[in-house]
DNA sequence: TATGAATGAGCATTCATTCAT
DNA sequence: AATGAATGAATGCTCATTCAT
């Protein structure tokens, strides 16, 4: 991690960079997105100006812990795209983004956003992480695990709305096990 | 309709409520959830106060709007109740539901509000909306269109999700087909 | 009582003034000066455009209630002016004044407002009460009842404290009756 | 003076602090209580933001200056508890009393206020401010300075009613002597 | 003439952001 | 570098007053 200038961050400053960053998610998960700078620095015991000094902008703060969110995905799709079964693994990276929505509100609606561009891929990001989708989807499709015209947009369509959904209407296990079993039937192919 | 003391509202003021209720429709797809009255006011060509004699809080408003378009989509669901095809009138709601999302950024996340209170049924139209959608559910169960471990809370989520997801990313006509094609598949039976 | 163009007042014009004057008493005791129009008219059964037609404004209606209770002291005072006991007529009109402060919220201040002018006597009732007040005070004077220092600024002083006080209070029987008679012993001569 | 969480306030808060007070002392006095806390804001020289800080709601100042008022008061009260001549140590009061009340026009009603819960006394400050003036009537009263049978309630009747008349009615240095001079001869014994 | 709907200036309060300490 | 006090634009809402019905 490095700050303006190029130079490696101080310790202290990396330190409260993490504590920032986890403040938010609680914050944001426990309030809401309205929920006041103010009330992320004291749960993040720092004052608000240290927060600015690190993300020049609410809206900075919030990209943040959605990039961070979506490096953990692409991590998990990384690992899963040499997996055995192509299949499986599509299916099982589609239940970890709907449970990292489950928990965390703040992703759902950014992975929204992440499949409109999906053509533009404007930010580096969102770009990364349609890449890793991408490989999952080609080799499952490979493989024969799902259907033909299963592409991207569709793809992206259906975790944005089963993400959304499970955030908003707070899936238990069994509602996300019943509602992934017919939309996993769908993407399957001999239809 | 009629004013709190069961008169028929005037002329004017009945003119007025519309005007704002379209006002308020423009601007909430334009402008999201946090537009200011005033600018709803200054649309609709009125003045705020005008707006909170109809609607004492912004918070009325909205819910105005919403169970507008649920009546609305209340009404196709029980024009379709009694259609000859089950799974076909299942289906073309689930069509018009997602069209519906897909131009009124408001309804989506009124719908899934919907679907959480499903055993409660707290709010009157929602209970209602929620009768008419199993009805169509129902029938198309019976006729053998839908497979049978799909009930209502599979079907709102599935409903909820796509809209979300319709709105949030400003799904085409194709890919709509597509994605609902996809999902139409995994509701049917013989998986 | 007569109309803008000096033509006596239809009997429902008169009518309505009456009420609307008897629904602003009961409102602003009730709920203090800031209390809307909208609530009177409803008290009063009539339309705000109603209490407009005869009270140009907020004030004009709070000063029309007071003028009526300031004529009514006036009435009292007058009658007052040729008992046989000039000393009990004095006290007996204190103690008639109090308790109209202390029913009558909008009473108090508006006798302390008159207090003011207590040389001026721009408006025209004011300066009535204040000749009425005058000639029983003078009496008791010369009656020997009172001390002979005690003049009308010090009378109206300690009639409006009095007030103020029993309104803002909320005195009951018994704290007027010890209150007033620790004052009247100071207003009485031999000290 | 300290903030929310014992930390000694910071020396621009406090002179902030001090400047609002101060500020909207003079404004009250000057508009009523009816003043925007913008006029207030303006007239301390800082933006309204910095008066929330200090005093989350225009209640919280107004109770802020009133408190600061009570204060002195009971200090003023606590030096006179044990001068030599307790009679005069009462009227002296009283006389400061009124003359607080004819210069900050907020002080009266918080008098009047406090005189209500004189068993009561709910809020600290007003409680021992009754005590303060308890410890001087008692004393003057022991002393033969005043008559027996005037206790609190009265003595908070006649301080509320001379402090609201003298505010209200805009008591110049002769007034104010000869009214009171009224009613200290009243509140003495041997009638 | 009476009604009450419409108006919009005005108010208390919040909160992202800046900057003195 | 960190802190948190200060800022002030912006927002939801109220209510005296006007005017179409």
């Amino acid at each position: 991690m490095t700050d303006d200038h190029g130079r490696p961050m101080r310790a202290d400053a990396r330190r409260n960079r993490a504590r920032v960053l986890h403040a938010a998610e609680v914050v944001l998960a426990r309030d809401g997105l309205e929920a006041p700078m103010n009330t992320i620095a004291r749960e993040a015991g720092v004052g608000v100006g240290t927060i600015y000094r690190q993300f020049p902008t609410k809206e900075t703060l919030y990209q943040a812990i959605v990039a961070a969110r979506q490096r953990r995905m692409i991590d998990e799709a990384t690992a899963l795209a040499t997996a055995d079964d192509p299949g499986a693994a599509l299916f099982g990276y589609f239940v970890r983004v709907i449970d990292e929505a489950r928990t965390k509100k703040t992703f759902a609606e950014a992975l929204a956003d992440a499949g409109i561009d999906i053509e533009a891929g404007s930010d580096d990001i969102h770009a990364e992480m349609l890449r890793a989708n991408e490989t999952l989807l080609t080799r499952a499709r490979r493989a024969g695990a799902v259907r033909d015209d299963l592409t991207m947009p569709e793809l992206m369509a259906l975790l944005t709305g089963a993400s959304l959904a499970a955030q908003h209407g707070g899936w238990d296990d069994g509602l996300r096990d019943r509602t992934l079993a017919i939309i996993f039937d769908g993407m399957r192919p001999h239809h």
